[in-house]
DNA sequence: TCCTTCAAGCTTTTT
DNA sequence: GCTTGAAGGA
């Protein structure tokens, strides 16, 4: 067991401490995933099998580099067999095998959080309610938090805190709609995300011998980001451990930034009172990040109340300290991060992988984008819409769905007119509503039109009939051929290939080709999982693609790119580079979570988690104004970047100095070599320094010595008044060249990135 | 029934 | 700036 010897004291313990209920505190950085592997493979050396081990995580990429990272020290014979994987997956999984007991079909369809809007937004309207009150996003937040709670649809109506929150927003009738959703989805054997996990607790609750089966099962449990669970994940696993009590839990306090969705950071909190014999051990040493790094990001989370009280340090350099960028516009930034990051290629022989922008929100990474494209640097953006997300192909798998299960109401409504079939919306409002009348699904409606005398006229009803038809032919052949046959045929028979094939529009196009990649990760699918001897089939592909989201997609062509994400999604994960952009009050501690104390403390939480992904170097910044809702509007430094004790952060003088007023500029203390000195200027023109371009410039266009092209040129004559901040506003980025040749590199907001020969430019300072 | 056009509203974060 | 939904014409 020689992988023990690259663990320190603690590590060890931690690792070689199997049995009784077990806290690892975990700081940033400081070893956890290795810790986790290490248990895993210690108790599979120790000679307990496989599949008695339940190895919970958050995402399925988190779950699938500890399997690889097992098998690469116990084989993957051994780890194939472990319990490994998401909450979700593993008791969908569950669910799957035990559906009868719960009154599901064992194919059941899993509804993305899309379909459950769409479901509600049409409950909404069926109701007769105001959608404007009962917005249906609010309206799906609500439901989600009670699932979350245990809180069922008919319990909610009876749950007073629940009642009250409602009638305190106006909105007395979410009861109603939870319970005709919940209805609405058992019609169509279908759960949300949600029951995923409510569900594993009522099989749990209301079928003891299941329950005795899968704790006896599960010998061993580990579960990481213990700090995101919810009460409903929390409970599972206090059922499930509570035979073996071989619970082992980690995660960090200070890294619980999922309260949004349910997450309880008090069950880390608590978990000394749930067992009051456990084991705990603290990784305080974090291994990742500079001295610099972790020494901020501690002077930051001191801010915060609720925690653990730990003291993570590190031993490695010191590092750089965290630069602050001060931009103009959101534009601007994005622009000077991507110089950045090409001065920090060219200075220290770095690589495009090395770099990671993040930020609050993924409306973000638009601007991000359109600059590194600019530069013509390889970037992958994660999140946002995803490509199981795309139209098309969700089409694509709505079909796939009705031929598994035709029950499916949300599917039923995606492809019974797409593509074009002549039924439209009257129609599909008639089937609709019968169906709710008769209380059944719209595909039995449809399939037995003579038994419901729905009323259609015989053009209508033939046109329903060929839809029946078409997918009961593909029904028929589901068991018999393979996931990849089956998906081709849909996509052919269908006639949503065609359809698309038909386009001549670049969209178009890339839908068409979206599709066929669709069907080339269906064969990958299909020759890769093999069930009892068979190419996988077609309804095994779609209980894995529910749950799959674009960050499980790592194409090996794509390694050395710069990763754009939210902050979000980039926990878990380390860069050298990091770049967390958006420091702005209102962006980041969002404007929606400023309210309260403890919303901001998770603000707070989540700016630790951005620093503490840096390995050598953190950037941050911030720009003066940022388009919101397409126009313009002034914004106001981050208070999280004050909160950083100062003594961490470089180019403060940047900082300071654009908060101070505008007339001290000149005369702000700077690195010398950075100042010119111009002729004709009656102030110097500095790094930074903001600027409007005066009527002189059309002579820099025929002065060669220029990136003005005479088109700009004239623009800029026609637009003369050279007060406007449309035309002539930009700021220096970069002096090149001494003498008569000393030219600025500024950048305008019109214009972009332009060099200027200072020689001719006059320029008003602003 | 379908397609085009235009206005309104909107933005956290994710399995 | 972008997406979604409503309205109106073919």
């Amino acid at each position: 067991m020689n992988y023990l010897n690259q663990l320190n004291e603690v590590q060890k313990n931690a690792v070689i401490s199997k049995d009784g209920p077990t806290l690892v505190v975990a700081g940033a950085g400081s070893g956890k995933t290795r810790v986790l592997t290490y248990r895993i493979a210690y108790l599979l050396a120790s000679g307990v099998p496989p599949y008695k081990i339940l190895a919970l995580t958050f995402t399925n990429k988190a779950a699938r580099e500890m399997k690889e990272r097992i098998a690469s020290v116990v084989g993957s014979d051994l780890s194939a067999s472990l319990w490994m994987g998401t909450f979700h997956s593993i008791f969908s999984k569950i669910l799957r095998f035990e559906a009868e007991k719960i009154g599901f079909p064992a194919d059941f369809t899993i509804y993305d959080s899309q379909d459950s809007r769409n479901l509600i937004k049409s409950i909404i309207k069926e109701l007769n309610l105001d959608d404007s009150v009962y917005k249906p996003a609010g309206v799906q937040a609500r439901i989600s938090m009670a699932k979350n709670n245990l809180i069922t649809s008919q319990s909610y109506k009876n749950n007073a805190a629940a009642q009250e929150t409602d009638r305190a927003s106006k909105r007395p009738e979410i009861f109603r709609i939870f319970e005709l959703y919940t209805h609405r989805c058992i019609q169509s054997g279908a759960m949300d995300f949600d029951d995923l996990l409510l569900y594993t607790n009522i099989l749990f609750r209301d079928h003891p011998d299941i329950l005795s089966k899968y704790q006896d099962k599960f010998k061993y449990i580990l579960v990481d980001e213990y700090q995101d669970t919810n009460f409903a994940q929390y409970l599972i696993v206090k059922k499930l451990g509570m035979l073996h009590q071989n619970i082992c839990v980690v995660g960090d306090d200070a890294q619980s930034i999922y309260s949004f969705r349910g997450a309880k950071i008090e069950n880390i909190l608590n978990f000394k009172n749930d067992y009051p014999q456990h084991k705990l051990f603290k990784l305080e040493q974090n291994y990742r990040s500079t001295q610099t790094i972790v020494d901020a990001a501690n002077s930051l989370i001191k801010k915060n109340e609720k925690q653990i009280p730990k003291v993570v340090f590190s031993e490695n350099e010191q590092g750089e300290k965290i630069n602050v960028i001060d931009a103009y516009t959101d534009k601007e930034e994005g622009y000077l991060i991507v110089n950045d990051i090409f001065d920090q290629i060219a200075a220290n022989r770095l690589e495009f992988k090395d770099f990671a922008i993040l930020y609050r929100t993924n409306m973000q990474s638009r601007i991000f984008e359109e600059a590194l494209r600019k530069r013509n640097f390889p970037y992958k953006i994660y999140g946002g819409l995803s490509f199981y997300q795309r139209k098309e192909v969700k089409d694509m798998i709505a079909y796939f769905r009705m031929v598994i299960n035709p029950n499916d109401g949300e599917a039923f409504k995606r492809v019974i007119n797409y593509p074009v079939r002549g039924i439209g919306a009257t129609t599909l409002n008639k089937i609709e509503a019968a169906a709710n009348h008769f209380n059944t699904s719209m595909w039995s409606i449809a399939k037995h039109l003579d038994k419901y005398n729905t009323g259609f006229n015989k053009g209508t009803i033939n046109k329903i009939m060929g839809f029946v038809e078409l997918i009961s032919g593909f029904q028929a052949l589901k068991d018999k051929n393979d996931a990849y046959d089956m998906a081709r045929l849909v996509a052919v028979e269908s006639g949503l290939l065609k359809d698309l094939q038909n386009g001549n529009t670049i969209e178009e196009r890339t839908r068409f080709e979206n599709v066929e990649e669709l069907l080339n990760g269906i064969r990958d699918f299909a020759t890769t999982n093999y069930v009892e001897g068979n190419p996988a089939k077609l309804s095994s592909f779609l209980e894995n693609v529910a749950l799959l989201t674009d960050q499980d997609s790592d194409n090996p062509d794509e390694k050395n790119r710069i990763t754009m994400m939210t902050i979000h999604s980039a926990k878990g994960l380390e860069f050298p580079h990091v770049y967390i952009v958006g420091l702005e009050e209102e962006l980041f501690p969002s404007a929606m979570s400023s309210n309260t104390q403890s919303e901001l403390e998770e603000e707070r939480r989540l700016f630790y988690v951005a620093i503490t992904r840096a390995e050598k170097k953190a950037t941050l910044s911030f720009c003066r104004s940022r388009y919101k809702f397409g126009t313009p509007t002034n914004t106001v430094p981050s208070r999280f970047i004050r909160e950083i004790d100062s003594q961490y952060l470089g180019q403060k003088s940047m900082f300071e100095r654009s908060s101070m007023n505008s007339s001290n500029w000149d005369t702000a203390p700077d690195n010398e070599s950075r100042i010119i000195k111009q002729g004709g200027f009656k102030k110097p023109v500095q790094l930074g320094t903001k600027l409007s371009a005066s009527r002189k410039l059309h002579q820099m266009s025929s002065a060669a010595n220029t990136d003005f092209e005479a088109d700009d040129a004239r623009k800029l004559q026609s637009g003369m008044n050279i007060e406007h901040a449309q035309f002539g506003q930009g700021r220096v980025l970069k002096i090149e060249g001494d003498g008569d040749n000393k030219k600025a590199i500024i950048f305008f907001q019109q214009f972009g990135e332009k060099k200027l020969l200072l020689r001719f430019a006059k320029v008003k300072i602003l």
